[in-house]
DNA sequence: GACAGTGATTGCAGTTTATGAAATCACTGT
DNA sequence: ACAGTGATTTCATAAACTGCAATCACTGTC
């Protein structure tokens, strides 16, 4: 038999998830979520910079598909179109697919402060990754980064509806009309 | 002779900005703050609700005057034309005079993940209560939101040059600016 | 088949952040 | 005089994190 039962970090990161769900994040105790894993608090501390971290697996694997995203498209279409382009996608294939766990984290993440720090931590660093992009294409960096930073509005609207339970269109739809919306606030 | 000496407060912001600039946030600790400003640590967090908040005291006063000036403003006034003249009086008033402490601050929590971190927190909560006055003035909540993030990236863009050592140009100015950029960039 | 090397996990000691509760005592108003 | 206020302090304690050394199934090599 194996030395330890497989997939550590998936363990930990579950066992965060339903206690957070069932006490919620402050009223959990990392030591609580390694137990639950059957594993150490050190462990868990060797997976995870902080116990936030333990609900932002994905955001990296995100970020990633968005920059490769906007690398892979066609270079005469205007930048923002660009970015809303690569976040459809993204959509597609990382939450239209997971609408339940998508909107179970929300929940989560919307009922502490501290979390809903980390993901605006996340988020800059997303705004960061695709002012880079876009940089790469030959925008200018500010220009890039008002860019990237006007996406990340047009993503954060749609989301904001798609997480309603009485919205039932296709997250790609709603960050068209999201964007359709900052054009005409904007100009 | 009185029993404490006066502006505990301040005293304990003046010794974290000194501590910060010299060690770093990360190698400063609480009890050293308090000691330096004559007090205990227990005082320290009578007065912060964590160690970050100390750098952020005048972020409330900021969101207030912003919030005053956003409800002042003509009806008539486009939304976000609305915020960036609140956020032009306000650059006046609280940044324009004290542009060393500023960009010093700026500089310290540049250095730092989790002040960082507070910073997005403070932004994300004004950009709040920014929709919240565009609310109150007729604005569906929705593209409140829009607009008072647009507000926001403005902003940031204004700040992002006004700090660097090389630009002479006043903020208000340059929050001007700003929103021409994310107006052309858009659209 | 012995055997050195790898790497995920662990135990433990220690620092730091943060909080609750009770006590102090100059100052205030009556 | 004297009770009340409130900023501060002391003490105790939980919980988050870190550094370091040790464990030991697994791997590949000779």
């Amino acid at each position: 038999m194996p030395r330890w039962e497989p997939d550590g970090v998936e363990r930990l990161q579950a066992a965060a998830f339903e206690l957070f769900d069932e006490q919620g994040f402050e009223h959990t105790t990392v030591a609580e979520i390694a137990q639950r894993a059957g594993l150490t608090q050190r462990t868990f501390f060797n997976h995870f910079a902080d116990k936030r971290e333990v609900l932002f697996g994905l955001s990296s694997e995100f970020q990633q598909e968005i920059v490769r995203e906007i690398a892979a498209c066609a270079d005469t279409l205007p930048p923002l179109d660009a970015v809303v382009r690569a976040l459809q996608a993204a959509a597609d294939t990382m939450f239209e697919e997971r609408r339940a766990a998508v909107t179970r984290r929300h929940k989560i993440v919307d009922a502490n402060p501290e979390l809903q720090e980390r993901e605006l931590s996340k988020r800059a660093a997303l705004t960061d990754a695709i002012a880079a992009a876009l940089h790469a294409r030959g925008l200018d960096p500010e220009i890039a980064l008002l860019t990237a930073g006007a996406g990340m509005l047009v993503q954060q609207t749609a989301i904001q509806r798609w997480t309603q339970p009485a919205e039932s269109r296709p997250l790609r739809e709603l960050l068209s009309a999201a964007l359709h919306s900052l054009r005409t606030t904007v100009s």
